[in-house]
DNA sequence: GATGAATGAGTCTTCATTCAT
DNA sequence: GATGAATGAAGACTCATTCAT
């Protein structure tokens, strides 16, 4: 990424107030996700993107204070999209069988992501280590709390010992896949079938007897 | 990755004969490794990978010709790895119960990355889009068609009905997952904790009864 | 020229619009011919350009693209100012007699290649084949056109069969013997000798009876 | 021609002796012709031209001490062949009426040119700056002595007054149109076509009375 | 005499970022 | 608030030349 950031500051400069402000906001982060996609993360210049975006790059700098920021802005974006399609069948953890509790989960997931598919696959190839990580871990924690008290409500049922690994590990199995599915699986990723697979792998493995 | 490569030309820019320039070779990718390491990717550049190997940066660019050479013997050192890490257990497909051979193949996958795991985390961050595609996709589809044929073999006790694409999913999903891992669990990558649970939500999902 | 152009960009990479941007681009040609005056077309590199110039090396490449447009800037501009030069008197190859018409038109070219005496002994020696080639010949062309046109006109006086031929040959030479002049007869060159000479030379060629 | 010169050296390192030692500077005279024509000068390196010439860099360097020799070496060549082609013919100078001589001489010229046209095409366009300037201006004045002492011998039929510039010009526009028929005359220059016409140039340029 | 691996100063070029208008 | 010309540190890569073997 060239010569970024030296000294971190990645916090949205301001936080615009105005309509118009606003406007730019978000015609710079769709700017920035067109020339992720189009151009790569390393090829993506802040010029670029400003000039996609129609501003001058003295507007960009003066609602992001560097590229990173940028980044972070769309990666954050780019997660909290995925939780926000995950927590709308949250509950199901709790009232409905854990295997259709997890095809849900698993659905919801891959709809968001084959949403933006070649945004995530360029994210997840070239620059999974941008955004913040604390953020994604946090979020991954959030699902990971959810998975494991639904898996403790039903220790009688679940298989693996050890349930908050179990958890965490589901989650970020079921996030991995689902990401490289933008890759190596872009088909199946749009139709539902990994999805389909993905929620009997994580159920077979979470269940000590498997659905009929 | 900066100003890196206009054209192409990424295979090595000659085949060392001698003893010293073998010596040179194995150097330069040590230095490399290192400094994706340290640096990463990003920010490793030739002549820093030319000072840690102790050379001149007329002698890196003597037997590399590009940047991305570089990077592309490193990458396919890491596949070429994991592939002969797993090749050794690959009879047991044919030899032994899946679960048995499932277990051996992901300790030996996770044993490999574990040996690497910083490399790796960077990697899979940061650049798994470098390194030549179609090699990786050309090793692991090498191990989705060994798995393929166990599953062919045997039919009556596997689950999915697409066997081809069950294959090949496990094996994305084992690599995502030790990848994955470098990052998450670096101890669990290290204690074969990691490699259990992936056999055991590998294996489950192979299977229409679980073993004991 | 060392690691010039491998692609082919060389138009200029923006119109500048701003009178400051015009103010640029006239001082970095100038220093462009500075530095190539003063170091040679091989040693003439970008950054001492650009400090000449009293500009960041930044801003060199926001007005020219690559080195090599910055050549072709200098000498399309050569060749203008050449062609410039001589059509004010182009209408003497209509209106007087040949041989006072080469005259001018001899005097002209001398005086403008005297004028950057030394940017052209440099190019013509070190660098004749940069500068887009087919604007040189559309020039030469458009030139011998005119003296072929004279030619025909005067089909009577003029001695040599191919009259097409006699015309390119005419201004060919007419060039070469003006710029070889810029380093062997920078004396005459300035004085008006060496194109009373030219002039001599190519009207005797052309006419059957040389005049008085 | 990137980091050539500092110091000058060009003197050929040694005058070999040995058969075998002749047989190397030979062919890397060639070879470096070959490099020359093939890549232009700016990109002919030495270690191309010692691969073409199927010695090492080292043996290169032990019989030519820089690029800049290996150079003035095939330049000086180059000259000397001009110059043992107009000698036989120069008794004509005294011997025939001038303008036979002249047109032998013409052809003389050419036709040594034709014979490595590439060659001179490349070196006129990108490096008549090269080669020993003194050398080369040694031998133009050793021709325009003959043909000054011939144009004083015959003063009666002479036109232009200045003997001595006269030979000297008329020698500079031999060479000038020849070197640049190269380019722009080759089937010309091959033919003979282009030596007529020269010859009736300088013929009608240095006789008060054309020949019928 | 010959070899060729190694050297490293020197080039072109990119791009995140600033600031005067 | 907006503009965009200008900045300059940094990075990939070349090639004439050396010297240990």
């Amino acid at each position: 990424m060239g010569a970024m950031p030296r000294g971190a500051r990645t916090a949205p400069r301001r936080a615009p107030r105005q309509k118009r402000g606003e406007d730019t906001v978000a015609v710079l982060l769709r700017a920035t996700e067109i020339a992720f996609t189009k151009h790569g993360f390393a090829h993506a210049t802040t010029n670029r993107i400003a000039e996609i975006a129609g501003v001058s790059i003295g507007t960009l700098y003066h609602y992001f204070p560097t590229k990173e920021s940028l980044v972070q802005a769309i990666v954050h974006r780019m997660w909290t999209e995925e939780l926000e399609a995950l927590l709308p069948h949250a509950h199901l953890l709790t009232d409905a069988p854990l295997h259709v509790a997890t095809r849900a989960l698993a659905h919801a997931l891959c709809g968001t992501i084959a949403k933006r598919r070649e945004l995530v696959k360029r994210w997840y190839a070239e620059a999974s280590h941008l955004g913040d990580l604390q953020t994604g871990l946090d979020m991954s924690d959030a699902m990971a709390r959810l998975v494991h008290d639904a898996l403790a409500a039903r220790r009688d049922e679940v298989r693996p010992r050890d349930l908050a690994f179990a958890a965490d590990l589901v989650v970020k199995t079921a996030l991995a896949v689902a990401r490289t599915g933008s890759r190596d699986y872009p088909s199946q990723l749009a139709d539902g079938t990994l999805a389909d697979e993905l929620a009997d792998m994580l159920t077979r493995y979470l269940l000590k007897q498997p659905p009929a």
